[in-house]
DNA sequence: TTTGCTTTTGAAAACGATTGCATTTAGATA
DNA sequence: TATCTAAATGCAATCGTTTTCAAAAGCAAA
């Protein structure tokens, strides 16, 4: 009953001025004389008046707000690349409003298709492990709704892309096992189809060609979801093969860690016997012990960057071109690597 | 230049219709020839058309949109929360608009006052530590804006609540250590200001008292972060105290992780030395070795609860009464406790 | 006073939708 | 053909703002 907000109408009618003086009043307009616009302030204050922002955004056309399309909250990546994106979003008086599609396809084409509505003024979008068709985003494109992709992009849009450099990345990594001494390196990584995961498999298979190692496809498995479970699993039937490494790379920390439990529970050493690299810099491999060497994704600046994009492209009165930007990964050693 | 929405006026030039009828057809007014329907559905579809949001929020007075006031995204609970929090509001059509207070008073207040602009129907909060005013929601009360806090509650204020059973929760934890045979047990916990803390002691001083063991207050410490450094420092000035403690309740699983490696670097066993239980339920915890006892704190159930409780009062066409939700916690048995 | 200028104010349209009410149209009946 | 009724459509107000344009008010100069 009493949700009402409180007007302009409401103040003008109070005041016994117009509607167009308060509104003037309250935007410092110059056009109002100083005493009228004192007085009006100072109502508005008193009766706790706050601008509707709908009404706002209708007669603006904007809403300052953006979106942000992600596969999951609940993920230490996606939480850094969040606070990026605030920390930016803020400092420039937009909010974000967030739509997970629970790395489903469906879910991400509906929240997409949602989002169109006028209800945000530009879209962050990483897309799903089973993203395939992306007709959902033609329509951002055509319509020239500024649109940024981040870390898992398609591959055929006509969009800014903000992903770090996953193969050089790859390589990196797997350099790094070939200069501790690892000779017989092995991959897990995560599902086939996932780009990101491509590229570092190929900054693997380039590594080791660069330093004359051979490229064993027995040497390299995927999983799906790159969880600790998946790493204990693909761990034990590559330690049951004929060949057993003494290195691995692991596309994600949580398989890196499952891969170690499991090398320790079969009673090998890390990294003396076999050393292990993780890849995201997630928490919890610099408590673990040992501590997991790893590659740090940087997520914190990815969101900045994507988020700085996205609103030039918001504020530029024309169309700009269409750039992708790579960001350069760090290494971080720790225990499971450190064999020197 | 092309960023313009299809609106419903389109539609009704290009097919010499009015706007009123357009509208009536795209909500299958029972009212409009079926004929005129069908053309006017089929045109919306071919020209792409959203219904524009900002225009229904206007007309509608409501958004369908919670806001979700949080002190971190960056945190598995919180994180939980969302997922819980996104499950509900989505099946009801509800979007969620979440805001970050980065555990600064200042913002939490301004991001309040600042959502009370009529962009959300309601609100879910819950408090930073550093919060003690509560002014910033005392208009949504007395606006009767739907408002719901969850976990971290300010005390003094008439508004749903929904919290674990916080008291409970230690009480069980110390009662836990105390059934595995531990006499001398120490709590290092988060603020002493925060009151999911308190109410952690309160449960640990309860248990002592219940199996006639003493409160020595030399054993309680309190730090800021409840992270894993200051878990390890505590513990540090807790092993070098003259009582040494055989059982260990830390007010966060991060806390209990730095009080084992502590633990262990100082030459003890885990648990037969000194068992250690945390509290939250995170995942490293079940990954950490040993595997970490403690306490589930729900997260996901909390922000389902919370969301529906909050979604039953913007619906509710009259003032509901206000009510307080405790909600029971379960304990984890891992290896840091498990002693017989 | 009248004129002309500046300062200040107000009326009304617009943003894109919904909806109560009035009007038109079509078909049926007299 | 005229009248009545029901079906279909359109007009206009509304939601809360901003902003253009016109008008009023105040004041100085003639």
């Amino acid at each position: 009953m009493k949700r009402e907000q409180v007007t302009i109408k409401d103040i003008a009618i109070e005041l016994g001025v117009s509607i167009s003086t308060v509104s003037r009043a309250l935007s410092n307009n110059p056009l109002v004389k100083p005493e009228t616009r004192e007085a009006i302030q100072k109502l508005a204050k008193e009766m706790n008046y706050h601008p509707n922002f709908t009404a706002l955004s209708l007669r603006q056309r904007k809403t300052r707000t953006i979106g942000l399309l992600i596969p999951q909250v609940v993920h230490e990546f996606f939480a850094q690349v969040i606070r990026g994106i605030e920390d930016v979003a803020y400092k420039q008086g937009y909010n974000v409003l967030i739509s997970t599609s629970n790395e489903s396809y469906d879910r991400e084409a509906r929240n997409a298709e949602e989002l169109l509505n006028g209800r945000i003024d530009g879209l962050l979008a990483c897309i799903t492990k089973e993203t395939s068709s992306i007709d959902h985003f033609e329509e951002y494109v055509s319509r020239e709704v500024p649109l940024v992709f981040f870390d898992c992009v398609p591959d055929d849009i006509l969009s800014d892309k903000i992903v770090i450099d996953d193969m050089d990345a790859g390589f990196k990594a797997t350099e790094h096992l070939i200069k501790q001494g690892c000779t017989r390196i092995a991959f897990i990584g995560g599902p086939k189809a996932l780009n990101t995961n491509q590229e570092r498999l190929l900054g693997f298979e380039n590594a080791l060609k660069a330093y004359g190692l051979p490229v064993d496809k027995k040497m390299i498995l995927h999983g799906t979801s790159g969880k600790y479970e998946e790493g204990l699993e693909l761990s034990r039937a590559l330690f049951s093969g004929d060949i057993i490494p003494n290195g691995v790379f692991a596309a994600t920390d949580m398989l890196g860690i499952g891969a170690i439990k499991n090398v320790k529970e079969a009673g090998l050493q890390v990294p003396t016997d076999v050393a292990v690299i993780g890849f995201s810099n997630w928490e919890i491999g610099a408590i673990y012990e040992p501590g997991l060497s790893t590659i740090d994704q940087r997520g914190y600046e990815l969101g900045k960057i994507a988020t700085n994009r996205l609103l030039d492209r918001i504020h530029s009165d024309h169309q700009l071109p269409v750039t992708t930007k790579v960001i350069k990964t760090t290494l971080i050693q720790r225990g499971s690597t450190s064999r020197l």
